[in-house]
DNA sequence: GCCGTTTTCGGCCCGACTGTTTTCAGTCG
C-alpha cells in the first residue's frame, strides 16, 4: 500500500473515532478532507515532503503536515495512538454500516455496555437495543437490514460492473418516454472510478410526473428492497445487493443537480466555497444570488461553472486535485477524449482463452468505429489461457489475412499482435526472430506475482520488438494491489526505449497516478480493453475515462495514432534498439 | 482543524428522508 493510502487511513479512522466521542465537527470534517486529498493525490506524499510542497496544498494545514511527517519518519501518529485508547475499535467497524452512525453506537456504548460489534449485533435481536429512548420498531428493522446489506456489500462495485447496471437501468427507466427531459448517471460512475459504491441516477422532469418517476424507479424488476422513496429522492437495493439512487429535478435545474450529484464531494465543497465569495450560492437547484436568493442559472453544467467564473472541468478529474485552480484561471487541459480513439491493442479471440471468433471481434471493432484492432492472443506458456505455439500463430495470420482483404478496403486495418508471456527470467516466450514478424507486440506477467517483477519488466522493455507491457503493475481491479514494482525506473526505461505502458480496462491498471506520471515523463500509454468477447469492446470508453482521471492527454496516447502512426512507432523502437 | 477580496476569530455546503417527535434529531449523500 502505497504512503498515501496508509496515512489517509489512519486520517479516517481518527476521524471515525472523534466522531463517536462527540468532538467538534468541523475538526472531523477537516480530517475526512485531509484523508480525501491524500487518497486522491496524484504524487507521492513523500515527494511532497521532499519537495517542500507539502507545506502548500489547500486543505492540510500545519498540524496535518506535523502528524504526516511524524508518520513518515516514524510509521505511526501518536495522536492515533492516543485516541485509540478512548474507543472499543471493533465497535466503530459499524460506522459504515447504513442506518448506523455515531449517535446510535455511542448510545448503545454508554447505556447498554456494548463493547463490540458483535455484543451490538446480538442487542440488536435480543430486543435490548428497544429499550433505548427514541428506538422504535420501524428504526430497529432498519438497522437489522442496514446490518445484512453491509455484510453482503462490503465491496465496492468495480467500474465495469457499476457501468452494466446503470446501462440496464437507464434503459428500464427510458420506457417511461415523453415525461422524462432528460436522464444521466452521476456520481462517481460518472467520474470514472475504479470502484463505485452506489449508482447515481439523475432525472430531469415537470414537476408533476415526479411521482410517477419514482413509482417506475422503485419498480425495476431487480429489486429487492426500497429504502427509501419520496418525490424527489428514491433509493433502492437490487437483488445482487447493490444500490442505486434516484434524484428529480426540474428541467432548469438540470446543469446544476449534475454537476452537484457529480461530485466529488471534495470539489463541490470548494466550489461552493468559491461561489460564496464571490456572492453566490450554489446547491442543486441552481446558483443564486446570496442576499436575495434569486436564481441567477443552473441549465447546464457549463452555466453554472460560467457563472462562478470558471471552466467546467470534464468530470473525471473533478477530485479537488488542482483541478479547480487551473479552470480558475481558465488553463484546463484538453484531456483525451473518447472521439478521438481509433483501435484497440489487445484483445483475444478464440484461438486462445477468448469466446469470439476472430471474425467477430473484428466486425465489432469495425462497427464500433475503431480503424484497427491488434489481436493479440497468449502465447504458448499461458497453458491455461490455451497460449498458441508459433505454428498456431501462423495459422492465423493466414486467417487475418484473409480478413484484410475485406476490411481494407473499408478503411479498417487488422494487426498482427500477441500477448507474450514474460518469463520468470524476464525473457520471453517467443523468440526475438519470431517477434519481428508480429506488427504489434504486447508483453506480460502472468505468473509470480507476489515477488518483486522490476528486473522482467525491465528487461522486456529492451526488446526491440516489445511494443507494450501489458497490465504493468498486476494489480486486480480495484481490489489487489499488484506486485512490488519500481514504477519509476520502468517508466523511465520506457520513455528511453519507445515503450508504452497499459492501461488495462478490465484491471484497472494502471493507476491515475501512474498515468500522470507517463504524462509527465512523455511516455505513451495504450489504452486497451483486454477484450475476451466481443461486447467487452465497448468498455474502451471506460478506459478512456479511466485515463482521463489521470489527466491523459491526446498527444501521449497511442490510439490516438491512425495506422501509419503505428507502424512508424514499431518502426522506431526496432531502429533505435538496433543501432545501440 | 483550516482559512482569509469584510475576518488571525469565527465561521465552516446544503438539502432530503425517516422515525418518533409535538418541533426535531439522526443519517445520508
Amino acid at each position: 500500500m502505497s504512503k498515501n493510502k496508509e496515512i489517509a487511513e489512519i486520517f479516517e479512522r481518527m476521524a471515525d473515532i472523534l466522531e463517536f466521542l462527540g468532538d467538534n465537527p468541523y475538526r472531523i470534517s477537516t480530517y475526512r478532507r485531509v484523508a480525501n486529498i491524500l487518497s486522491e493525490l496524484n504524487v507521492d506524499v513523500e515527494d511532497l515532503v521532499k519537495s517542500g510542497k507539502i507545506h502548500h496544498i489547500p486543505g492540510i494545514g500545519a498540524s496535518s503536515v506535523e502528524k504526516i511527517l511524524e508518520y513518515l519518519r516514524t510509521g505511526k501518529i501518536s495522536k492515533y495512538e492516543e485516541l485509540k485508547g478512548k474507543v472499543p475499535e471493533d465497535l466503530l467497524e459499524l460506522m459504515n454500516v447504513p442506518s448506523i452512525g455515531p449517535k446510535t453506537l455511542k448510545l448503545a456504548y454508554e447505556r447498554l455496555g456494548i463493547r463490540t460489534k458483535d455484543d451490538f449485533i446480538r442487542a440488536v435481536r435480543s430486543g435490548m437495543l428497544a429499550t433505548l429512548p427514541g428506538f422504535g420498531e420501524k428504526k430497529l428493522q432498519n438497522i437489522m437490514r442496514g446490518i445484512e446489506l453491509w455484510e453482503k456489500s462490503k465491496e465496492r462495485m468495480t467500474l465495469i460492473e457499476a457501468f452494466e447496471i446503470g446501462q440496464e437501468y437507464l434503459s428500464y427507466m427510458k420506457r417511461l418516454g415523453d415525461i422524462i427531459e432528460r436522464i444521466e448517471l452521476a456520481g462517481s460512475l460518472r467520474r470514472r472510478k475504479e470502484t463505485v459504491g452506489d449508482i447515481d441516477m439523475l432525472v430531469s422532469a415537470m414537476h408533476e410526473n415526479w411521482s410517477k418517476i419514482h413509482e417506475h424507479f422503485v419498480s425495476f424488476p431487480d429489486v429487492k428492497d426500497v429504502l427509501l422513496k419520496g418525490e424527489t429522492k428514491s433509493s433502492v437495493v437490487l437483488k445482487n445487493a447493490r444500490q442505486v439512487d434516484l434524484r428529480t429535478v426540474e428541467p432548469h435545474q438540470w446543469g446544476a443537480a449534475l454537476q452537484y450529484f457529480t461530485g466529488s464531494k471534495e470539489h463541490n465543497i470548494r466550489v461552493r466555497d468559491i461561489a460564496k465569495m464571490k456572492g453566490l450560492k450554489v446547491s442543486e437547484y441552481g446558483v443564486f444570488r446570496a442576499d436575495t436568493d434569486q436564481w441567477i442559472g443552473g441549465k447546464s453544467e457549463e452555466e453554472v461553472y460560467a457563472l462562478i467564473g470558471m471552466q467546467t472541468p470534464p468530470p473525471e478529474i473533478r477530485e479537488n486535485a488542482g483541478e479547480i485552480e487551473l479552470a480558475l484561471e481558465g488553463k484546463l487541459p484538453k484531456l483525451l477524449s473518447l472521439e478521438d480513439v481509433k483501435g484497440d491493442f489487445h484483445i483475444h479471440t478464440n484461438w486462445s482463452d477468448g469466446i469470439g471468433s476472430l471474425e467477430q471481434m473484428v466486425e465489432t471493432a469495425y462497427h464500433m468505429g475503431h480503424r484497427y484492432v491488434v489481436i493479440g492472443d497468449h502465447s504458448l506458456s499461458s497453458k491455461v489461457a490455451k497460449g498458441l505455439d508459433m505454428e498456431r500463430y501462423k495459422q492465423q495470420w493466414k486467417e487475418i489475412d484473409r480478413l484484410r482483404k475485406r476490411y481494407e478496403p473499408l478503411g479498417f486495418y487488422i494487426l498482427k499482435g500477441c500477448e507474450v508471456d514474460i518469463l520468470p527470467d524476464g525473457s520471453l516466450d517467443l523468440p526475438d526472430e519470431f517477434l519481428a514478424e508480429f506488427d504489434f507486440v504486447v508483453a506480460s506477467i502472468h505468473t509470480r506475482f507476489s515477488q518483486d517483477n522490476t528486473y522482467r519488466i525491465l528487461k522486456a522493455i529492451e526488446n526491440p520488438y516489445v511494443n507494450l507491457i501489458g497490465h504493468p503493475t498486476g494489480k486486480s481491479y480495484g481490489t489487489r494491489e499488484g506486485y512490488p514494482l519500481d514504477m519509476d525506473r520502468v517508466i523511465q526505461l520506457a520513455k528511453e526505449t519507445g515503450t508504452a505502458l497499459e492501461l488495462n480496462t478490465f484491471r484497472a491498471d494502471l493507476s491515475p497516478e501512474n498515468v500522470r506520471k507517463c504524462m509527465q515523463k512523455g511516455v505513451f500509454i495504450a489504452i486497451v480493453t483486454d477484450a475476451h468477447a466481443p461486447a467487452h469492446l465497448r468498455y474502451i470508453e471506460l478506459g478512456v475515462g479511466l485515463a482521463r482521471r489521470g489527466w491523459a492527454m491526446p498527444e501521449l496516447v497511442l490510439n490516438t495514432k491512425d495506422v501509419e502512426g503505428i507502424r512508424e512507432f514499431v518502426y522506431k523502437k526496432r531502429k533505435l534498439l538496433a543501432a545501440t
